[in-house]
DNA sequence: CATAGTAATGAATACGTAACCATTTTAATC
DNA sequence: GATTAAAATGGTTACGTATTCATTACTATG
C-alpha cells in the first residue's frame, strides 16, 4: 500500500504538502504541485479514506435502513435515496429490515461510524428514537413517524384513509373491507383512523365491516384473502392500507379466478411506481407532489447535516389516482 | 467521544486490556473482565470501527454496483446480496449504475477502502477488469461476464436464447421479433446468439426478422414497440432479451389496447420474481436452481475472501417457465 | 538595501484502535 | 520455599491522514 508519505519521499516534499496538494492545492506552488502530482501518478497513489475519516471524524457514509424490496414502495424510495446521496458525495450503507433481523441491524448500525441514518422501520413508540438522540447521531424517518413528532417526512395518512373510503362510497360500494398492518406503525394507524372517520361521516357503521390487521407478510395476506372470499356477505371492495398489500391481493384474486374490478374492487395507498404498470393499473392514493418520499427525506437529512438544524416535520398532502381496479358498482 | 483509553483509565487498566476484553476475552481474568465491562457500560463506550479498520486494513464493507431497481432483476439480486452479506457480518455500500453515472461510481469506489466489489455492470471488453486486478481488490461480476473469463456467476445465456426460439416455434410462431440490448454486454450477446442459432437450426431465416437492439431504456423500448406495431407483417411473438424488457413491452401492449397473448405472445429471460405475479404471469426462461444469481455470486465472493482462491467461473443451467403470455398460434 | 508582511513549506501531533514485545503476576512442581 | 513455566497485563508502536504551529522563502514597499 502506497501512502502519502511514500509520495512525499518520491516527490522530495513533506507529507503535509502532499495532503495540501489534494485538499488545498491553492496553497501550493505550481512547481511543487506538479512534482507531487507526478509522484502520485507514478506511484498510483490512492488516498486512504479510512485514515481521513479517522482524523476528520466524518465518514461520508449514510446508513439506510429500508423495508424489503419485495414491497414496491421501498423499491422507489431506495432508488431515490441512494441516487440522491451518491450525487451529493455520500455513500449509502443499505440494510433491509424485517421483523426478525431489525434488532441485529440496529446494533450493527449503532456500532458503526455513520454520519447519519435514514430509516422507515421505526415504530410509533420505539426506544430507538431516544438512543439515536442520546448518541447525537443525525437521523430522519421517512414514511413512518415517532410519537415524539420530529425528524420525519410522511404523507398525510389520515387524509389518505379518508380518500379511500370516500372513493369507494362515491362508486357505490358500501360493503367494504380493510386489510391493514400493525397499528404500532404510524402509517397503518393513521390510514385506518382516517378510513374509519370518513366511513363514520358517511353514515356507514364500521363495527360490522371486516377489518384485518396483518403483519403484511404474503402468508397472512393470503390467509386474510381466503377469509374474505369465504365471508357470507362478500365485500365488493377491498381497501388495502398500502399498494404492496393491494398488489399482493390482486395476484391472489386472479389466481383464484376472480376478476378485477368485476368481482372485487381494489384500492391501495402509496401510488408506487409499479401501480402504474398497465398490467396492474391500481387505483391508489399518493402524494400530490411528483417527488418521491425518499427523495424528500434524504434531501432534508443532508440539509440538517449542514445546518445542525434538528427540526424536520413534513407531511405531504395526498390525492386520488383513479385507475382500473375500481369501477361503479352495478346491482 | 469516549475511547478505549477513557475506559482503561476508568477501569484502572491499560488500553491494551480493554482491547483484549473486546476481542480476546479468554485472555483476561474474570475480575478485570468485569471491571472493564462495567466501565464500558458506565461510559456508554462504543468501539470506533474506523480506527479498527485502519489498523486491521479491513473495513467489513463490500461494494455493490447494481443496475437500477426499476429493472426487477436487480430488485431480486440486490435483496439477495444485501441480506446475505449482512447475515455474514458485512456491510454493503450500494450504487445504482446507469450509463451516465457509471464512470463517476467507479472512481468513487476505487478511492474507497472496500474489502471487495460485486457488480453486474461490466462490459465484455471493460478496462475496469484490469484496474481491479491491478489494485488486487477481490471482485465478482454477476449476470454479465468479462472476456477474460473469470470472476463471474452467470446463467447459460446462449441456452436461454435457444429455449426462447424453440418455445415460440413449438407454439407455432414463426413471425418472431427480438428486442435486445447492447451487444457489448455478455448477456445480450449470448442470448441473441443462442436465439439466432436455434432459429437457424429450425430452418427459420433470421435476416428477415425484425431485430432491435435498444439501450433498455423505457423510451427506446417504446420507440421499438411502435415500430413493431407499424410493421407490414406484424410479428405474432415478441421475444425480449430480459424480463425487464418483456414487462415493459407488456405495459405498452395493454396501453395500446392489444391483448396478450391473443395479439402478441411475449416471452422474457431471467424469471424475475415479479414475472410470477398473476397480473403479469410472464412466460420466461430462468435458472433451474431455486437460488438467486445474486446469492450465488455473493456467496462465492465471501468464500474467496477467506481462501484467496481467485478463480470463479460459474454458469447456471436454465429452463423454461411457461406461463400465460404465450399460447399456441391459431390461424 | 532593509524590513515588514505574506506566501509556502515542514515538523510534530492527534485520531482510536490492534498488535507486538516486554514485564509482572500467578500457578505448579519439586 | 525455590524454581520454572505459564498466565495476565502493560508499554509502545503502527495504521495513514489532516491539522496545528513553527519556520523558511519570497515579495513589496519605502
Amino acid at each position: 500500500m502506497v501512502s502519502s508519505k511514500d509520495v512525499a519521499k518520491h516527490a522530495g516534499v513533506s507529507q503535509t504538502t502532499v495532503s495540501r496538494v489534494l485538499n488545498t492545492p491553492e496553497l501550493v506552488t505550481k512547481k511543487t504541485l506538479e512534482k507531487v502530482l507526478n509522484a502520485i501518478e507514478e506511484l498510483n497513489y490512492i488516498p486512504n479514506d479510512i485514515a481521513r475519516s479517522l482524523v476528520q471524524k466524518k465518514t461520508g457514509v449514510i446508513t439506510l435502513i429500508s423495508g424489503p424490496l419485495h414491497n414496491p414502495f421501498f423499491v422507489d424510495t431506495t432508488t431515490a435515496i441512494v441516487n440522491y446521496a451518491n450525487e451529493n458525495g455520500y455513500k449509502i450503507n443499505v440494510y433491509f429490515g424485517t421483523e426478525d433481523n431489525l434488532h441485529t441491524i440496529y446494533n450493527s448500525v449503532l456500532e458503526s461510524k455513520t454520519d447519519a441514518i435514514i430509516l422507515s422501520s421505526i415504530l410509533y413508540d420505539d426506544p430507538l428514537y431516544d438512543k439515536l438522540e442520546k448518541l447525537n447521531i443525525p437521523f430522519i424517518t421517512f414514511n413512518r413517524k415517532h410519537k415524539k413528532d420530529n425528524h420525519y417526512v410522511e404523507i398525510d395518512n389520515e387524509h389518505a384513509g379518508r380518500i379511500v373510503a370516500e372513493t369507494m362510497y362515491s362508486l357505490g360500494h358500501t360493503d367494504l373491507c380493510w386489510i391493514g398492518g400493525p397499528q404500532t406503525m404510524s402509517t397503518f394507524y393513521g390510514r385506518h383512523k382516517g378510513f374509519c372517520a370518513a366511513l363514520h361521516n358517511l353514515g356507514i357503521a364500521t363495527d360490522k365491516l371486516p377489518f384485518y390487521f396483518t403483519d403484511t407478510s404474503k402468508a397472512e395476506i393470503k390467509a386474510v384473502f381466503e377469509m374474505i372470499v369465504s365471508l357470507d356477505k362478500r365485500p365488493t371492495a377491498i381497501c388495502a392500507a398500502t399498494d404492496a398489500i393491494a398488489i399482493e391481493v390482486m395476484s391472489l384474486c386472479l389466481e383464484k379466478g376472480f376478476r378485477i374490478p368485476e368481482d372485487f374492487n381494489i384500492i391501495g395507498i402509496d401510488n408506487v411506481e409499479l401501480s402504474r404498470h398497465h398490467s396492474i393499473n391500481l387505483t391508489t392514493v399518493g402524494m400530490k407532489s411528483e417527488k418521491n418520499l425518499g427523495s424528500l427525506a434524504i434531501a432534508q437529512l443532508l440539509e440538517t447535516l449542514k445546518e445542525e438544524n434538528a427540526c424536520i416535520r413534513q407531511t405531504e398532502s395526498v390525492k386520488l389516482f383513479l385507475r382500473n381496479t375500481t369501477s361503479k358498482k352495478v346491482d
